[in-house]
DNA sequence: TCGTGACTTTACCAAATGGTAAAAATTTGA
DNA sequence: TCAAATTTTTACCATTTGGTAAAGTCACGA
C-alpha cells in the first residue's frame, strides 16, 4: 500500500510559486501569452528560466495556473448577489462591486479579456464548469425579481454582459481612455454614471397605490 | 530637379497587398500580435513569406497598416453622429450602427480591443491624433444638446464609454457568450436591451408643458 | 554535524522565427 | 518581340525561445 506522499509545499516552495504566478500575470497581461516569454517572467521573478521550470511545467501551465486562480476571483462579485436583498441595490452593489475590482486589478482583467478575445483556448473548459452554472442561477434569480414586480422587466443575460462590460471596459480599456481623459477622478465619475444608467433601467415601475416619497 | 516616382501600384501589388492585409487581420486578431507568426499569415494569403517582405517591411509595419486603415472604418459610426438630428434618435442610431459593425466586424473589434489592452503601443499616437479630436467634438455636441433640455443630462465621456463597451463586447467576447447562451438570434435581443437601456438613460424629463401622447 | 532531499545554477540544445541575398520567373511597355 | 522592371522562389542565416541534463548549493531533521 504505497501512500500517496503528502509532501508538505515547503515554504520556499510557496514564496517562488507567487514570485511566479505574479510575474506571469504582469508579463502575460502585458503581452498576451505569445507574446510573453519565460526569461520575461523569470526575469520579472527574479528567479532563472530553470528555475520557473523546477516549479512549473512549461509556459502554457504557469498561464493555466493564473488564469485559473483569477477565475475564483473574478466570479466572486457574482457569487455575492443575494437573491434575498433589494434587487434594484443588489444589481447596484454588484455594478460597484465590479468596478472597484476592476479598476483595482487591471492586470487581472487584461489577461482575462485577452483569453477570451482569443477564443478561450485554455478556459472554455472552466466558462461551462464555473462559469456558466453561476450565470444561470443568477438569471433565473434576476428574472425571479422581475416576475415579482420588483425589477424592471429586462434581459436578464444581457444585462449581466453589460455590466460585465462597462465594468471591465475601464481596466481593459485604460490606455485609450488616459488619452482621451486627464482627470485623474475618473472612478467616481464612472460609478455616477453607471448608478445614473442602471437605477433608471432597473427600477420598476410604480405598481400604482405607492406613493411618491413627499418633497 | 529628380522627380519623385509616381509609380502607379500594379494590379498585382494590389490584390497581394490586399491578401496580406486580409490574413493579416485573421492571424493577428486570433494570435495577438507576438503570438502571430510571419509564416501563418504567409499561408493564410497564399503567399510565401519572402514575398509578404517583398510588399510590407516587416511584421511591426504589417500591424501597423492593418490597424490604421481598421481605424477608420471603426470611429465611421461616430463620425455620423449628426448634430442636427433629434438627440435620443442620433445615439440610439449610433448604437446600433455599433452593434452591428461590432457583430459583422468581429476581427476587428477583437484586433483593436487586443491593441489597447496591450497599452496601445503602436496605436497611441494615431488615438491622439485620431480619435481624441473627434471624442470631444461628439463630447461636446451631446453636452450641447443636455444644455438644451433635448437629452437627459449625462456624462458625455462615459455615455460614449458605455456605448463601445456594450456593444464592442458582442465581438470581443463571443467565445464566453457562445458558452453562456446557446440562442443563435443574439443581435436583436442585444439590440433590444441597449435600446431599451440607452432610450430611458437618454430621454429627456418632461420639461413640463408638452402633453403625453393619447393612449 | 552531517546526510539527504529540496532547490538553483551552468551549460546546453533543437525548433521556430523574423528577416535577407540573389537567382529565377513573370509581367509590362515600347 | 524583347529588354527592363516587377514579382516570386530558393536557399539561407542569426537570434530568440521553450525546454533539458546534470552538476552544484542549500536547508533541515535526525
Amino acid at each position: 500500500m504505497s501512500q500517496i506522499k503528502p509532501k508538505k509545499t515547503s515554504r520556499i516552495q510557496m514564496r517562488n510559486r507567487r514570485l511566479i504566478l505574479n510575474a506571469a500575470l504582469e508579463i502575460f497581461s502585458r503581452d498576451g501569452f505569445g507574446g510573453a516569454t519565460l526569461d520575461a517572467i523569470a526575469a520579472n521573478a527574479g528567479l532563472s528560466k530553470p528555475n520557473l521550470l523546477y516549479y512549473f511545467e512549461g509556459k502554457t501551465e504557469i498561464y493555466v495556473t493564473v488564469l485559473s486562480q483569477l477565475m475564483e476571483t473574478w466570479l466572486d462579485p457574482l457569487v455575492e448577489l443575494d437573491s434575498t436583498g433589494d434587487p434594484v441595490e443588489e444589481l447596484l452593489g454588484y455594478v460597484r462591486r465590479k468596478l472597484d475590482m476592476s479598476i483595482e486589478m487591471p492586470r487581472e482583467s487584461k489577461l482575462f479579456a485577452g483569453e477570451i478575445i482569443q477564443g478561450a483556448p485554455q478556459m472554455k473548459p472552466r466558462l461551462q464548469s464555473d462559469l456558466k452554472p453561476l450565470f444561470d442561477q443568477k438569471c433565473a434569480v434576476i428574472q425571479t425579481w422581475i416576475d415579482e414586480g420588483r425589477l424592471a422587466p429586462v434581459d436578464p443575460a444581457h444585462l449581466l454582459f453589460s455590466i460585465w462590460s462597462n465594468t471591465q471596459h475601464y481596466a481593459d480599456f485604460e490606455a485609450q481612455i488616459g488619452v482621451l481623459l486627464d482627470a485623474k477622478n475618473i472612478q467616481p465619475r464612472a460609478m455616477r454614471h453607471l448608478e445614473q444608467m442602471y437605477r433608471q433601467l432597473l427600477t420598476p415601475p410604480d405598481p400604482s397605490g405607492v406613493a411618491a416619497p413627499p418633497d
